[in-house]
RNA sequence: GCGCGAUUAGCUCAGUGGUAGAGCGCUUGCUUCACACGCAAGAAGUCGCAGGUUCGAACCCUGCAUCGCGCACCA
């Protein structure tokens, strides 16, 4: 289908129109469908769930951009592929969000409702709101098979979740206890090790002093950063070879609020170097106190409640206060006791928790845990290679992880998620029922009122998403794309998760994403301001050019600083496809049917075939080693660069004087833009598709027409061309560009603007005799090319070297510019001789260096002297 | 404290031992019949610092500095 009239075809490339008529099309004929029942390849990856209360961010644009590239890529190369979409339930963000709405709206808090009705509330605000950001993937035109849509909360995925709880509980490794947990007074539950982010403070540290009871008179120093939870001190330690106390051990140490007597302990943990080597055990309110407490048998005081302030234990003064408010206090008081010594300035690091960003609080409490599944084989299948982490180095830290790691505390004190398979009898808690289904004879059974730990359902993912006929098709699933930042939370997790309930690694390539920064290498966030809004970028530069702009600064590995000027770089380039698209449709219809080899081919076109091939080569090999930015770098280069700018220029003279010339340049056009149409579509598929009608490539009708099904282009445009050939055209082509590079820069320098014509005379190097100079003429844009013997020339005009030979202007100039000029030529030249010439004559270099590298710097040599002796004689005729 | 990564032009980044590269930005010229979201030319770099290996180092080794990340934290 080729355009009738140019005129209808406006001069630059208007995006959004294009892509939204274009994404219905893909999704109204199902090509984004994935059919288990296909007799084709399968390739598959499941998308990392955004949050249902999720609004699009670059760093989604990043990593959903990579998965449509890779998912495009396995379609066109005849896979059947599943891109399966959804989003998940996120207990504590999603609960907070309805919970902040419901206080501001209404005035009420979630126990106001009861549990039914606020899950209630919750889903209804799901329905309205929730998945805003399946529409903002759409609009980035994510080939997800959207039938597929899943939610972590969906009836079959949470039985799923519910079965993997059954199960794993079965086996013993889950369990309940009561430990040390990291409890979030503001979201007032337990978290996991991993939601807790430990972040540099400046603190003080309080020195106080404790009375020995036996020994009235006798202090000892104690430093403390958290004052405030002195109150549920039940012993003093120190370390039992320290000289200076060994001998108070087993005594008394007076706690002065509430005031007692506490013993005094000897324990190998105590580091005697730091502070003064007494530490004040508060087991119900630090961990490593916790676990001396458990050495020595002490009691346990826990003096906070869960929203953070302190309670009654902590004494009259204090119960109801909050935590930070209680510290001044109680720091207050020692001071007027005569009990505080000294107060320091001290850094150290406290764990946040990662979603309230207040202060972890450790708490005893009773919590349901898991001893991972799995360890070894999950190490193993990363270690081995089995499943490859791109970059490699996060493989050394999911490594460390799992040879440190630690049970996960799975139970969550809220009411949006997965409650907990498990219910105790009303008259004898002790009696348990582990079950999907609640006992027969509920009335006398109480639920567990936890829910499950979000990850404890998202670490299903893979499998859990996929039915039956899905999964014999397309599980395991083969790349992963997501953020190192939950390599812990989802990654690791994944893959123990397969390897337990399916027995298989759940994929088999896992690439991690940069993190995106803004300009002075800050993190994107809400709070400053410095997250563009991609709704708003697709808005000014489409969704292709957001893409491949994109994927243009996204170094493998590294962090990617964000540059809207680089966004609009992407829609520069979208703009100049366009165009050059427009300009192949000026020159009428496709050369027929003829193939290429049948058409007579100049230099140029050979030359511009094997630099495609080229590019091909490169971008294959990038796909594979996972490294986008240099696939749309050799994209995107090959295409202004080599087409653009030389071939299409190149080619104008060709085209205007028609005949069979010009049907060879058309021929090799339609081949070029063709192919290059199908590489380019994973990146910006878009514009891709419409070209790919535009120009007439879509033959037939459907999802077999469109560019999104069809197979790349063959590795060798040219098979019947043999190498010595090809490379005989590349080096003409680049002696005549040279030339013409040449001619440009006399131009430039002696200021011949770019719009008047010039003659040029040329002494021609008989290497190139054959060639013809009309490509020469017209991209040196001169009036005409005069061919000259030596003798011939006036020394007074500008003159260059080039390949081809000496290049002159036909222009009047004055002798002492041009000697200057030939002047800075020559010291140029001559430095250059000078240094290869310094090379040559060191022994050392002629002794150590291949006999291949001297060559190279004589042949160098033998150059530079070529060029100092025209030089100068150009010199000696002025 | 331990580990990992980065450090190349004003900015964003390529560059696996042999003449320092690209895009943007900047300067200059150009409305040339695809594109000013464009074309052409140019200026611009002690390759973080100090040693070492080598005939030769941006590149390999060692140490240091700065930035970032992960892990562990001594109250």
């Amino acid at each position: 289908m080729m355009a009738g009239s140019m005129s209808e075809i406006s001069k630059a490339y208007e995006p959004v129109a294009v892509e939204e008529r274009w994404y219905e099309e893909w999704t109204k004929t199902g090509c984004f469908a994935a059919d288990p029942s296909s007799a084709k390849p399968p390739f598959s990856i499941v998308i990392p769930p955004p949050n249902v209360t999720g609004v699009l961010t670059l760093g989604h644009v990043l990593n959903n951009t990579l998965q449509d590239i890779l998912a495009r890529r396995a379609r066109q190369t005849g896979h059947e592929v599943l891109w399966l979409p959804g989003t998940d339930h996120a207990g504590i963000a999603t609960q907070t969000v309805v919970e902040r709405q419901l206080r501001k709206e209404e005035g009420l808090t979630r126990r106001d409702l009861g549990r039914e009705e606020f899950l209630k509330r919750v889903w209804t605000w799901k329905e309205k709101h929730g998945g805003i950001i399946i529409k903002q993937l759409k609009r980035l035109g994510c080939s997800c098979d959207w039938e597929r849509e899943r939610f972590t909360m969906d009836a079959d995925y949470s039985r799923q979740v519910q079965e993997a709880f059954v199960k794993l509980h079965a086996q013993g490794l889950i369990y309940r206890g009561k430990r040390m947990v990291n409890w979030c007074p503001a979201s007032q539950t337990a978290l996991s090790d991993e939601e807790v982010i430990m972040k540099p403070a400046k603190g003080k540290l309080y020195v106080m002093r404790y009375e020995v009871a036996e020994e009235p008179g006798t202090f000892l120093e104690i430093a403390t950063t958290r004052p405030e939870t002195l109150m549920g001190d039940t012993a003093v330690a120190v370390h039992p070879e320290d000289e200076r106390y060994r001998h108070l051990i087993g005594k008394h140490a007076v706690r002065p609020f509430p005031r007692a007597e506490i013993p005094i302990v000897g324990d190998t943990h105590i580091d005697m170097t730091f502070g003064t080597g007494v530490l004040k055990v508060t087991p119900a309110h630090d961990k490593a106190d916790f676990e001396i407490g458990q050495r020595h048998g002490l009691e346990v005081i826990d003096v906070m409640n869960p929203d953070g302030t302190l309670n009654e234990l902590a004494g009259p003064e204090f119960a109801g206060m909050e935590r930070f408010a209680a510290r001044e206090a109680a720091v207050a008081k020692l001071e007027e006791l005569g009990l505080l010594v000294r107060v320091e300035d001290y850094e150290n690091s406290v764990g946040y928790s990662e979603r309230a960003d207040v202060p972890i609080e450790p708490r005893l409490s009773e919590q349901w845990f898991l001893r991972y599944p799995q360890v070894p084989a999950a190490l193993d299948a990363v270690v081995s290679g089995r499943i490859r982490f791109v970059p490699e180095r996060w493989a050394k830290i999911y490594e460390h992880w799992m040879t440190n790691i630690q049970d996960w505390c799975i139970s969550r004190q809220l009411w949006w998620g997965h409650r907990i398979p498990v219910w105790y009898r009303l008259d004898d808690p002790s009696a348990v029922h582990v079950s999907l289904e609640p006992p027969a004879d509920a009335q006398n059974w109480r639920q567990d009122e936890d829910v499950l730990d979000t990850w404890f359902s998202s670490w299903l993912w893979p499998f859990a998403t996929m039915d039956d006929a899905t999964r014999r098709k397309f599980y395991p699933t083969n790349d992963l794309v997501t953020g190192p930042d939950i390599i812990f939370f989802w990654v690791a997790r994944m893959i123990m998760a397969g390897l337990e309930f399916t027995g298989q690694e759940p994929f088999r390539n896992v690439f991690f994403t940069s993190i995106i920064r803004d300009l002075k290498g800050r993190k994107m966030s809400k709070s400053l301001g410095n997250s563009p809004d991609p709704l708003d970028l697709m808005a000014k530069y489409g969704a292709d050019g957001l893409r491949f702009g994109l994927m243009r600064i996204a170094p493998h590995g590294q962090d990617v600083r964000f540059d809207e000027n680089q966004i609009k770089e992407g829609r520069n380039f979208a703009n100049k496809l366009w165009n050059a698209a427009r300009f192949r449709e000026m020159q009428g219809a496709p050369a027929g049917v003829k193939p290429l080899a049948e058409h007579q081919l100049s230099p140029y076109s050979v030359a511009v075939l094997v630099a495609f091939d080229a590019m091909h080569a490169a971008y294959r090999q990038a796909l594979a080693d996972f490294h986008f930015h240099e696939a749309a770098a050799v994209l995107y280069d090959f295409f202004w660069n080599t087409y653009c700018d030389w071939y299409v220029e190149s080619s104008k003279a060709g085209l205007a004087a028609g005949g069979a010339a010009a049907d060879g340049i058309r021929a090799v056009m339609d081949h070029v833009l063709g192919g290059y149409l199908r590489l380019l579509h994973p990146f910006m598929p878009h514009l891709t598709e419409e070209l790919w009608a535009r120009l007439g490539y879509a033959r037939g009708a459907g999802r077999e027409s469109m560019v999104l099904f069809a197979s790349p282009p063959a590795e060798d445009s040219l098979p019947w061309i043999s190498g010595e050939e090809k490379a005989r055209a590349a080096n003409s082509v680049s002696a005549v560009y040279e030339a013409v590079r040449a001619v440009r820069v006399l131009r430039a320098e002696f200021k011949v603007p770019s719009n008047e014509d010039c003659v040029v005379h040329l002494v021609r190097n008989p290497a190139f005799a054959d060639l013809d100079l009309s490509v020469f003429r017209s991209l040196a844009r001169a009036s005409r090319v005069e061919e000259v013997g030596a003798a011939g020339l006036s020394q007074k005009m500008p003159h260059a070297l080039a390949p081809l030979g000496e290049v002159y202007l036909e222009l009047e100039i004055d002798v002492e510019a041009e000697r200057n000029r030939l002047q800075g030529e020559m010291a140029k030249v001559e430095t250059e001789i000078l240094k290869v010439e310094a090379k040559l004559a060191d022994a050392s270099f002629v002794q150590g260096a291949p006999p291949q590298v001297i060559e190279t710097f004589q042949k160098r040599g033998d150059e530079w002297r070529a060029k100092r002796s025209k030089l100068a004689a150009a010199l000696g005729a002025l």
